[in-house]
RNA sequence: GCCCAGUUGGCGGAAUUGGUAGACGCGCUGGUCUCAAACACCAGUAGGAAACUGUGCCGGUUCGACUCCGGCACUGGGUACCA
């Protein structure tokens, strides 16, 4: 009888819920593990092949570490606010709790036919208030909190209030507003990222190439009153922790260059005629001399009192134009130079020189202090500018050519640079940076590109900011009035005065009276503590208590995308500190090691149609006809051959389709693109699981490639995977009947077993899940051409087998006789004894080259090796009579001849 | 532009510290079984008739290089007037 996988998978998944097989406890006698996998959103499209990558990747590791001895914390949950839940209610009037509930049964349906080992009584949703009311309260307590730059920690805004100059006699307006410029959660006037087609706000990283990353649309910077994270308080520890993470040195990269720090100094320019003083930053004060304009931002504060009488018009003019042109214009044209000159001039602190002050959009508001002192010698887009402006262009660093291009290098001798002449760059900034803060003229500064992180979203679907207004001044909420739930409301649309669709909750007002904030929470908000809410997720009282936390400190293997890289993974490092810094948790990162699955990516396939008919054209022909490429659906193309009756029934109008076959058949064309609807080209796990089960789903997506890679899914390898599945079967099997031997077994039996014991170890350590699947093949054909089927092998094998393949691993262990789950077997151990050989094949090569083999006891010397090598027959026919100039032998590895 | 990762048969991909390049699987070819086909099983499968040549390209180190070094090209991802 063949395997009957339907039956078997069934049986096993029943009996895991059934016994609670995974269900963790927060005490133990063993050493703890936290393996976690970024939680999902759940959309309505439901789960494509490639979403379970790296679940099952880090559902291997898990079943891996609970045989090898440990308590294994693995569970699962859903990002559940969001977006398009939301777009959805706003065209259907469907709530978006019912949509996300609808979706998040689908998940979990689709989740459980794949046989993952979660501990589901510890599942959390973001968009619950039972886990929403924590997410409020660690806002709460970001309000609660100032950074201490003394004590480098976050402290209770408590310890400020001494500091702070005449406190007692300030105004309650007053006082809230000093005290929101040193809050962690503060609100602010800022210049934020508005889409106008979401209605909302959005973060910078929610932004990609000056268009919304959800939905495309075009986003343009508006001053608005936003509740703002103070992450840039962090930016430091954030930079320097990343030392310590074992994470991939390319998501450790896009942090340090998100968070940008740069070493320079300020330095001021005053305005000639006037008390106005302008500061620039500048990481480069070793060409101080060099400069020949100052740059601001047509958005700087000065702009306007500075402005000649002259030069009214052009500078109004050219600030209209920097306002209306969109972020996604100012990208696409960067190379286009813009400016005005304001007609007044700051005097050189060195050389009492006048310098013109000009305005150019290519400086940035909201970097540095939004002024450059502009250097086009020695910087390119001072250098385009000055150019384009017929600016003078000054050298006072040697080694390049400026009559062609800025030199930019750090590197090279001073000249024309009074005091710093002779010196090479680096004394040079030293020297400079003395002078500069000698005269009061600046200071060294540390500048970051990191931005506080805008948190207000003009949203529905989403946390409710747990704060009130009383005479305009923001209040938070106590914690006993948690959750704050969300109200309901008519429509999801913002009201007709512009104000978020919170606005329109009837009778929705603090105590009767106050008007509470009426934006949500962004996406990220829930997502940046889960893994903290896992330790103790039924937890009524804490957000997590102290025991869980201690006890299981932080993720030991966190396995996700790396579109995460600046988004989630820094926001959770911040939280993480936050809560660490006010002594609610232990650690001070969430993740010792992270993993990122690659994505793994459609294999579309294409017909060709001929031009104005519907004919169409096998893909060896087509370049004989004038033809379009159409996406079909990958589910009705075998090989590239179309199955044509197929394609006639997928669509009315393929119904009378013609053809142009070659040898009797319609080759398709195919293309390897992200796995998307609308390509056609989605793989869906439940028809894999539906047709050759979950365990061959298990073991096929391991087996297509490393992890970390990004690889095309096509189903015709599954075969592969699925004969293995049968052989390993009928190992156990005598025909239809269980049967197992229980002689002891042969040498190379043993020794079969053992390497490959060694070798699934070892890949599992190193995540090399692809080659363990090979391994696991070598090992059943090796063990059917002995027909083996003894127990002392055939047992380590099952238990070797179940983290890749647990259905099939549970029955044969209860067949075998087990009636506990095989989950808490223990993982088999190596004896090296068995792999040990007493000859071993030398390759011998001429040159480098491999000519032939030949046997000899290991035990062999270099210098008897060397002596049998040169007396064989087939060493001197490559030898062609030739004395060998060198022999090399390296003991059982290799004997290579030089002539 | 900058940063990161990569480039090996028809395809997905193997190859501890430099030591037999192409494991394992798909596909393909031939065969056995069958009236036939599918399944299954067996054999072959980098190129070349061979000598030989072969891990993106050029060069180097070495007895020996997919692996190390220098230069270049290409692909994928991230990021961007950050002063």
């Amino acid at each position: 009888m063949e395997y009957n996988f339907r039956e078997v998978e069934k049986k096993w998944q029943a009996h895991w819920a059934q016994n609670k097989t995974f269900k963790t406890e927060n005490k133990s006698s063993k050493p703890k593990y936290y393996v976690l996998d970024m939680f999902p959103y759940p959309s309505g499209a439901g789960l494509h092949v490639g979403h379970p990558l790296g679940y099952i990747a880090s559902d291997i590791f898990a079943r891996y570490k609970r045989l090898k001895g440990f308590n294994v914390l693995h569970p699962m949950g859903y990002d559940s606010f969001g977006l398009p839940a939301e777009q959805y209610a706003i065209q259907t009037g469907q709530h978006p709790e019912i949509t996300t509930k609808t979706n998040i049964a689908r998940y979990r349906e689709q989740l459980d036919k794949i046989g993952f080992s979660f501990d589901w009584e510890r599942e959390v949703k973001t968009s619950d208030a039972s886990y929403y009311k924590w997410t409020q309260w660690i806002f709460i307590q970001l309000f609660n909190s100032w950074y201490n730059p003394e004590t480098k920690k976050a402290e209770s805004i408590e310890t400020l209030i001494p500091k702070i100059k005449n406190y007692s006699s300030l105004s309650e307006k007053e006082r809230s507003d000093i005290l929101l410029e040193h809050r962690l959660a503060y609100l602010s006037n800022t210049m934020v990222n508005w889409c106008s087609q979401l209605g909302t706000v959005l973060a910078n990283e929610e932004v990609k190439e000056g268009v919304s990353e959800r939905g495309g649309y075009p986003v343009e910077r508006k001053l608005m009153k936003q509740w703002s994270l103070r992450i840039t308080a962090y930016a430091d520890r954030l930079l320097t922790d990343i030392e310590g993470l074992d994470w991939t040195e390319s998501i450790k990269e896009a942090q340090r260059n998100w968070i940008g720090k740069s070493e320079g100094t300020s330095l001021k320019f005053s305005v000639q005629n006037s008390e106005d003083i302008i500061e620039v930053f500048t990481t480069r004060p070793d060409t101080i001399f060099g400069v020949s304009f100052v740059t601001l931002a047509p958005e700087h504060e000065l702009v306007l009192k500075l402005t000649t009488p002259e030069q009214k018009n052009s500078v109004q003019e050219y600030i209209t134009f920097a306002k209306n042109r969109s972020e996604r214009e100012r990208m696409a044209d960067v190379k286009k130079i813009t400016g005005v000159f304001t007609g007044s001039y700051v005097i050189h602190p060195f050389t009492g020189k006048q310098i013109p002050i000009w305005l150019g959009d290519y400086v940035l508001a909201g970097y540095g202090t939004g002024a450059v002192m502009a250097v086009p010698g020695h910087d390119s887009r001072d250098y385009a500018f000055a150019k384009h402006f017929n600016l003078p262009i000054i050298e006072v660093v040697l080694g390049g050519d400026l009559s062609k291009d800025s030199y930019d290098a750090k590197e090279g001798k001073l000249v024309n640079s009074d005091f710093l002449n002779g010196l090479d760059v680096k004394a040079a900034v030293k020297k400079s940076i003395a002078v500069i803060e000698e005269r009061g003229l600046g200071k060294g500064k540390t500048n970051f590109r990191l931005r506080d992180a805008i948190f207000g979203r003009q949203r529905y679907w989403g946390e409710p900011i747990p704060v009130y207004y009383q005479n305009g001044i923001p209040q938070v909420l106590s914690e006993n009035e948690l959750p704050f739930v969300l109200p309901e409301v008519d429509k999801y649309l913002p009201t007709e005065t512009g104000e978020p669709p919170l606005a329109r909750a009837k009778d929705w007002k603090y105590k009767g009276e106050f008007e509470y904030e009426y934006s949500t929470m962004p996406g990220w908000a829930g997502s940046s503590w889960y893994f903290l809410r896992y330790m103790d997720s039924r937890n009524e009282n804490e957000f997590v208590s102290k025991e869980a936390a201690n006890y299981w400190q932080n993720i030991d293997l966190y396995i996700g995308g790396s579109e995460h890289a600046t988004g989630h993974l820094l926001y959770v490092r911040f939280w993480t500190k936050f809560l660490n810094d006010l002594g609610y948790i232990p650690v001070s990162e969430p993740a010792k090691k992270l993993i990122n699955q690659g994505m793994i990516q459609g294999v579309s396939s294409f017909v060709y149609r001929i031009a104005n008919t519907n004919k169409y054209v096998s893909f060896g022909l087509k370049n004989l006809y004038e033809t379009t490429p159409l996406h079909i659906d990958v589910n009705i193309v075998n090989n590239n051959i179309l199955d044509i009756d197929a394609f006639k029934n997928w669509r009315e109008e393929y119904k009378n389709a013609e053809f142009i076959l070659e040898e009797g058949k319609y080759i398709c064309g195919s293309e390897v693109e992200k796995m998307s609807k609308s390509k056609w080209n989605v793989v869906s796990p439940d028809l894999i699981v539906e047709q050759y089960g979950a365990d061959c789903l298990r073991l096929y997506e391991m087996f297509l490639g490393p992890l970390e890679q990004s690889k095309p899914w096509n189903t015709s390898g599954i075969s592969g995977v699925s004969n293995f599945i049968r052989k390993l079967w009928r190992l156990y099997h005598d025909g239809d009947t269980f049967y197992i031997s229980e002689d002891s077994a042969t040498k190379p039996e043993l020794k079969s077993l053992h390497k490959t014991i060694k070798k699934i170890s070892s890949d599992i350590e190193n995540f090399s899940f692809n080659t363990s699947v090979s391994n696991f093949m070598i090992c059943v054909n090796e063990l059917t051409e002995f027909k083996c089927n003894k127990r002392e092998i055939l047992e380590p094998l099952v238990i070797l087998l179940s983290p890749y393949a647990p259905h099939i691993a549970e029955e044969l262990w209860n067949k075998l006789g087990y009636t506990e789950s095989v989950t808490y077997a223990t993982f088999p151990i190596c004896i090296d004894e068995y792999l040990i050989e007493s000859v071993f094949n030398y390759p011998v090569s001429f040159n480098g080259k491999t000519r032939f083999f030949q046997e000899y006891d290991r035990s062999l010397s270099k210098e008897d090796v060397e002596k049998e090598v040169l007396l064989l027959e087939q060493t001197h026919k490559y030898l062609e009579g030739k004395i060998p100039k060198k022999v090399i032998v390296v003991p059982n590895k290799i004997v290579n001849i030089v002539i």
